[in-house]
DNA sequence: GCGTGTGAAACAATTCACAGCG
DNA sequence: CGCTGTGAATTGTTTCACACGC
């Protein structure tokens, strides 16, 4: 259930275009054009062109794109001018590392809440929040409105409280666990995956 | 230059079945179709069958593929089989939870040195290591013959690191930067980019 | 002239459909 | 009969090439 006939991999590579932008921006250059930016993010000019036409006319002929605009489009589509609040599932090492993962403050995700099976970890506090039974998941979510979920459980769990997660009314999950999900058309996921990674990379060395 | 003229999307889709039969074989299963190993992976009967048709024919008729023989040919050909020493550069909190991130471990990924440029960091010990200035990598990576590297520098450094990685020898370069590499065609890249993959999901929300 | 926006053309990936074999 | 392996057909993606406006 696509929200539009856009296809998903011009979504995907938005992000990209947008990160560029958001650097130039604080560079203060004030244009950039289709080869720079493509240069940037490693596609052909024209393929930076055919993915912004399907959003608008962001450019001027003989100019290029002005980088505030363009970005602050970019930030409009892909809703990235807003605070997402998420919550963290399992509260692990990894999850503890996310925890401390910059980059998701930066972009306006905020963890505000993390839950865990485990009794030895609930009640425990992680930075200003405590780790909460995965039974609180439900009323948090809905109380919150939260639409995302990052899940880091060991991938024999991540199934299950992907579902649950889904029947709470979550709406996007990035998986940290090297499973894959099966999930409604309604829900997203994208999958961090670092040893496939490098395994789809020492297949050439 | 690639290895080989197989699709490089097919390439990557490997390690997903390699994971999945290693699953199905610690469950102790003796063989598995291709719509069963689609259905775990997400993706088509047909399409299993033809990127595994690539490397030689694995199943037999009106059977499946036997798991334990389709896994050890899949880590033959991605070359799993072995151990891959790697090097770390960047001793931040990133790097630090790279350090114990166990899955690496398990697919015979080790770690083993880690480099910073910052003073501070360097002669600090993690874990039987220490970090090590930059200065002793093209030592150590020919010294050991690594060839592949883990990056987790912040954003700026990302291209000036890579680019000394690839002055000493390294061939595929796992990125935890937010930031796109330009490098020689006989390097290998693979970006972690969790923002990237969060921003490519709120558009739909 | 330079760089965008865009149909048309080329290329790539996936699915179809079925022959062939256990 | 079930399921693989595979050419042919289909679908999806990228590049080409040029009209248009700055």
């Amino acid at each position: 259930m696509p929200r539009s006939g856009i296809p998903g991999i011009v979504i995907r590579r938005l992000p990209l275009y947008l990160r560029c932008l958001t650097l130039l921006a604080e560079r203060g250059e004030d244009v950039v054009s289709s080869g720079e930016l493509g240069a940037y993010v490693g596609v052909s000019p024209a393929l930076v062109r055919k993915d912004l036409s399907y959003f608008g006319e962001f450019g001027k002929q003989g100019l290029g794109y002005k980088v505030a605009f363009l970005r602050d489009s970019l930030m409009g589509i892909l809703q990235t001018d807003r605070d997402w609040p998420v919550i963290l599932v399992g509260a692990g090492p990894l999850g503890h590392a996310l925890m401390h993962y910059e980059p998701f403050q930066r972009w306006r995700y905020q963890i505000v809440a993390v839950f865990d099976r485990d009794p030895a970890k609930i009640s425990q506090p992680i930075d200003d929040l405590t780790v909460q039974p995965m039974e609180d998941m439900a009323l948090v979510i809905e109380k919150r409105r939260i639409m995302v979920a990052i899940l880091a459980v060991p991938a024999p769990h991540a199934q299950n409280v992907a579902e649950e997660l889904v029947a709470c009314g979550i709406r996007a999950i990035l998986n940290y666990a090297p499973a894959h999900l099966v999930l409604p058309s309604h829900v997203r996921a994208a999958y961090i995956a670092p040893v496939i990674s490098l395994q789809g990379m020492t297949y050439y060395l």
